[in-house]
DNA sequence: TGATTCTGGATATTTAGTATCCAGATTATG
DNA sequence: CATAATCTGGATACTAAATATCCAGAATCA
């Protein structure tokens, strides 16, 4: 899994800690974490394409969240940043050397493959437990444990 | 997720279908598909660390099933040629920076992070599902689209 | 007009995955 | 005992993917 997922989920929950009525550019986004600007943007523009912020160019441009944080679940957010190919991508060796059997003969394929359902079901469940959690859940877990979190942001937002 | 995985599991299964006293050397499981020998070989020496096979140097040399099919799960199979690392790694963001609060203070770390533990429930499903699947039911229904690979593949493996 | 910012393509750098090679140890066979 | 087969594990090379940077163009605001 890509570091941009983590980047991603702590760039939403800043955004709804920053307020509603503002948009905050990528370079601060990337500057509060210390993390490369022109990177993180690609990875917000990644958010913006799949529906989760909307983006405005210009002076007072950025980023912001398009909808309410208690709408966005942790899968929403891994998909819009990792794209949507599965982990376990079958390369079909059966078909290759002389283990492959004749090939009009076999009309298997991976959808029929024993292997390819059991990747598959585990990775459904994988998805089911990160689409069971939001991001407003992050939000308030975040804040019982540093209370002085959303302040401190806008307050620096506001020096900038 | 490498496609060691793919190579490990059919391995399995051909060791199980060339029958329990003889055992194949990783050069004969490797031209069955078709597969890079020397690289097929470390994939089944993991598996032999993590106790699925059993290796033998010298002439009629090679690998074995360590134990039945039926107790190798798919679980036991992806950890040993994947390693114990999850597939979500928290890099600690949150204190880097501007928004990096008083270390001091706070004595937060991924263990009680939301986003970790999200991350973590989910990983953990994936895990479940993985384990709940064993190789023997993999080769029945193998077994069942191919009825004649077994034999292909002693009859193969008598004539090498 | 000029400064700010997103967009998206091109490119470079770094890291992880894939693949090969070799020297050494072990074992079966004759 | 000598030889060939095979695993072991480290070193190395190659390739693909992730990470990071850069730039030209378009949109927006003051
Ligand atoms: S049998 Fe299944 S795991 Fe093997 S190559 Fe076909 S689809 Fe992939
Ligand atoms: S708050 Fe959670 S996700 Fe963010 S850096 Fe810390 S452990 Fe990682």
């Amino acid at each position: 899994m890509s570091e941009g997922v983590e980047w991603a989920l702590h760039s939403c929950v800043n955004l709804a800690w920053s307020g509603p009525d503002r948009a905050v550019s990528a370079a601060r986004l990337a500057a509060w974490h210390d993390l490369p600007a022109a990177y993180l943007n690609k990875q917000l523009q990644a958010l913006a394409r799949a529906g989760i912020l909307t983006s405005s160019p210009g002076p007072r441009g950025g980023f912001r969240l398009a909808r309410p944080l208690a709408s966005i679940s942790l899968m929403d957010v891994v998909a819009a940043v990792e794209g949507p190919e599965e982990a376990f991508r079958c390369t079909e060796i059966r078909r290759r050397g002389p283990g492959a059997g004749d090939p009009a003969a076999e009309g298997a394929d991976a959808a029929d493959c024993a292997v390819a359902h059991a990747m598959t079901r585990a990775e459904l469940a994988w998805r089911r437990a990160l689409a069971a959690q939001n991001l407003d859940e992050i939000r308030q877990q975040a804040e019982q444990q540093a209370p002085e979190a959303a302040g401190r942001l806008r307050a620096w937002l506001a020096a900038q």
